[in-house]
DNA sequence: AAGTTAAATCGAGATATACCAATATGTATG
DNA sequence: CATACATATTGGTATATCTCGATTTAACTT
């Protein structure tokens, strides 16, 4: 497991390299901080997809879709809550872009958007396992 | 409220069922509804990673890490925060799973516990483009 | 041991999210 | 158009999470 047996010089290096001896008084540079700063942009989109599945109600809509659309009242029925918590939570889904909607007359048939959703929540099920 | 109309069909004649024709009057079937629910347990894996991932600063410190561990105080430089603030993030991280530490005297360093961490921002990244 | 630095933890106020009853909107049907 | 039903939205409260100064713990250094 834990790999950095390595031995990656931790970039220390430039002049310190010249004498060697003691060098461990290096920790924060400062020169590799700009360079690993994220597209803000970037992580504003992850953030918003991983809110929108960070609750158990709305994990347990996108599982009980996996098979195939659903109304709107048998996801009630799945996640035994009231109508209104329920409705809260697929427009949440629906915003993040993790569901679709389909209207057939009075009612809403909902059905995931993208099976890239399906994969994320196998991988983040597998992370989750082994902690 | 809740219930209601449950799923009894509905009294407009159960006999609808063996004419066939229109018989658009049935939505929430019951049937669905028991196969539909997901292992609890999976979904509090699930959650957990999730929650530990919805968050801009966490997400900023897990992309900071794809090149390589950095010790907790690049990563408060790379946050620009407070160091009790930073402290705080990296501790979900750790519960998490998602990162772990290497202590080396005084300093403290952070890496990805698992590449599935970084497949799984990139999922995320894509679906939120699509947005 | 006293002083210094890195990092973790605590405590409390600020912000966000979840929940759900009540109400509103939309769509059929009599 | 009155009624019933499916779903969406609203508003207020409960709960959770974020933030950060202050404090503590731990590992050096002199």
């Amino acid at each position: 497991m834990s790999n950095q047996s390595n031995g990656e010089r931790d970039g220390t290096g430039s002049a310190s390299a010249t004498l060697g001896r003691l060098e461990e008084e290096a920790c924060c540079e400062g020169s590799v901080i700009d360079d690993r700063r994220p597209d803000p942009e970037t992580v504003a989109n992850e953030e918003a997809v991983f809110k929108a599945l960070a609750n158990e109600k709305r994990l347990a809509v996108v599982h009980a879709l996996r098979d195939g659309e659903l109304c709107a009242c048998d996801l009630e029925a799945v996640l035994d809550a009231p109508q209104s918590t329920v409705a809260t939570h697929l427009r949440k889904l629906r915003d993040a872009g993790i569901v679709r909607t389909r209207k057939d007359g009075k009612w809403t048939h909902y059905r995931i958007a993208d099976t890239a959703s399906l994969q994320l929540i196998d991988l983040a099920a597998a992370l989750g396992e082994e902690r």
